[in-house]
DNA sequence: GGGGGTCTTTAAAGCGCTTTAATTTCAGGT
DNA sequence: ACCTGAAATTAAAGCGCTTTAAAGACCCCC
């Protein structure tokens, strides 16, 4: 403990990084062998690894990653972009450390801010020299994704992407919809609103759930969207708005957040849910799944969405796929206490 | 477009990366020349200068950072730990970019999940030959902290230090919880109740901060610390707890998750905000700041706390500063609609 | 027309590691 | 003893960039 002695000029002495040539020569062999013992690598004996792993514990030495990258040809390295104030980003990314770890990549990543746009995240990732990138929700162009894709392989996550351009892993977001109207319309509902996304493709593909559902269930006429974004405050908005007017049975919303604002202007209102009206989030974001609140909502299932995306980075790195390929994954809806029977009404469930 | 032409075995032909080399053969200068003019370096004349950065522009040429941080002896990289979850954190990230941006300084992110531990997470930015590490919230004992800054500058965020062990910005926690107690006993109110935050230097901070600012205003007898921890859940127990039992008239929360989770209990069971009992939160998250939330609250300033952690870092690295310092951020409170006057009883204020 | 100066440009030596071909070592067979 | 081949080790050539000392170009002036 504390620095004795003496120290140099300017700055508390910090002893200088160990490297490979200190490991070597505590144990009095090359570089070469060091280096292969640490990578394990094949070659050096047991004995000679034995000894070598002791030394460099013993000096602490870690191999110094930009050297080791430069001079290997390959980095090992997958780069993630993603929004660090997204939470379901953030669940995601704890799994594509796991998944990334477990096929011998690293992962690093950079985030997108309000300052920070996605072309200077992308920027950081390729100067690090990762050999496949992974993109959670990019909003640029595809043109321009496409471009990049060229240059290395890119894994799209939750967005959906023309026909085969490029990797894209993403859940069934029109399907996702269309089981929370399936839910609601078996209980009994038929007056089902949906509180919309804004722009986006995301929003776009849930939107269009929505109204394909509804028609498909012969309720086309009953369609009503509702303008909102991916904001709490879209719900509040939404919900003070149906106040206003009248209130549908049922509400699905574009995303969690949305579900939670508008749960809340319910609740100030004192609208029972669900025994007025039904609500269904989608996300399955942890809030929703707080005891209290228990929002049915539509889940996205991140951990293999994760997965995926790493395997289909992988297979273009080391198994030569070449093909784009898509992996849509089938959304699940989980049921909790925001939704029920519609209250008696003129729109109870016709006999069939 | 597309790739014309034949591709090699195994993997759409992407056109090699462009090197220094590559530039410099275009211009007819030596790479020496190049190198100096991309890190705008004092030599090259204006004329070279032009030439080089069309050339480097056509060529879409961009160094590789490997090789640069390897042959640089400094790697101007600052390394940022952080818990991908927490959305203070985010913002922070947010704001530690610009700044970093604005000294020079590249960021590289690395998080903490459930899988992946603290240990790890610095590790990697080590593995970058981060400059200096900029640590968010670590949980990690004092003294492997200390071990870590003597390896290299480490700036602890958010968690209170012991003296002058290492450089530390964090807000004024104490005196936080200090101006909530202020504000509701200026409204009048006797009966404050405080849900922890559970272990932890920052939740013991706080703790700290309810009892001293009761016992200051002659209210340690009223003191009422309830358990709890970070999460939304511990304020939803806690509220059934206060309505199984009494109300106070106003409860102090350790975040304003823990206050979300209360203020969502209280206004199910029909309790009016503030009318019957004011509540205040910690952090000023967006989700305190939703207008129909409205949650008074306790904020830290997450930009000014990431422009001194920025600045301490660099001092330490540009500047020879060498003694370690503490940069005590004040809080404010941000009073919005969740605190007012104490209903009617015998715990009016009393007149002085 | 040669001596001094100021600007520009460049050769060459790394940065710390990986990797491959070559060398050394050693056991076993004849 | 000598040869052979497998196993273990190492020398040396990079990886793509930075940096510094030294060389080259150029101008001005006596």
């Amino acid at each position: 403990m504390g620095n004795g002695g003496m120290t140099r000029s300017g700055g508390t002495a910090r002893s200088r990084r160990p490297r490979l040539d200190d490991v070597a020569a505590r144990v009095g062999l090359s570089p070469a062998s060091v280096s292969l013992v640490l990578r394990n690598a094949p070659g050096p004996s047991e004995a000679t690894r034995e000894r070598v792993f002791r030394a460099a514990a013993e000096l602490g030495y870690r191999a110094d990653m930009t050297a080791s990258l430069l001079a290997r040809h390959r980095t090992n390295l997958l780069g993630g972009m993603l929004d660090v104030r997204n939470t379901f980003h953030a669940e995601l990314v704890d799994h594509l450390h796991e998944a990334a770890d477990s096929v011998g990549y690293d992962l690093v990543l950079s985030t997108v801010t309000r300052t920070r746009s996605e072309d200077r995240a992308v920027e950081t990732l390729l100067d690090f020299r990762c050999e496949a990138l992974i993109l959670l929700g990019p909003e640029a162009p595809t043109a321009r994704l496409a471009a990049l894709d060229r240059l290395q392989p890119v894994v799209i996550v939750g967005r959906r992407i023309p026909a085969g351009s490029m990797d894209v892993v993403r859940s069934a977001d029109q399907a996702g919809v269309g089981l929370a109207v399936d839910h609601l319309v078996e209980l009994g509902h038929r007056d089902i609103a949906y509180v919309d996304g804004g722009k986006g493709t995301i929003a776009a593909d849930r939107r269009r759930g929505y109204r394909r559902a509804m028609r498909r269930l012969g309720l086309g006429d009953r369609v009503n969207v509702i303008e909102g974004d991916r904001t709490e405050d879209s719900g509040i908005r939404a919900g003070q708005m149906l106040l206003r007017r009248r209130l549908p049975t049922a509400v699905i919303t574009f995303n969690d957040r949305c579900a939670l604002g508008l749960l809340d202007v319910l609740i100030r209102s004192g609208v029972h849910v669900p025994g007025e009206l039904s609500l269904v989030g989608y996300d399955d974001s942890p809030s929703a799944q707080l005891a209290h609140i228990s929002l049915t909502s539509v889940g996205q299932d991140a951990l293999k969405q994760a997965q995926q995306a790493v395997a289909a980075a992988v297979e273009r790195l080391d198994h030569d796929r070449r093909a784009p390929r898509e992996v849509v994954l089938p959304p699940r809806l989980v049921v909790r206490s925001t939704t029920g029977p519609p209250p008696d009404s003129q729109d109870r469930p016709r006999q069939r």
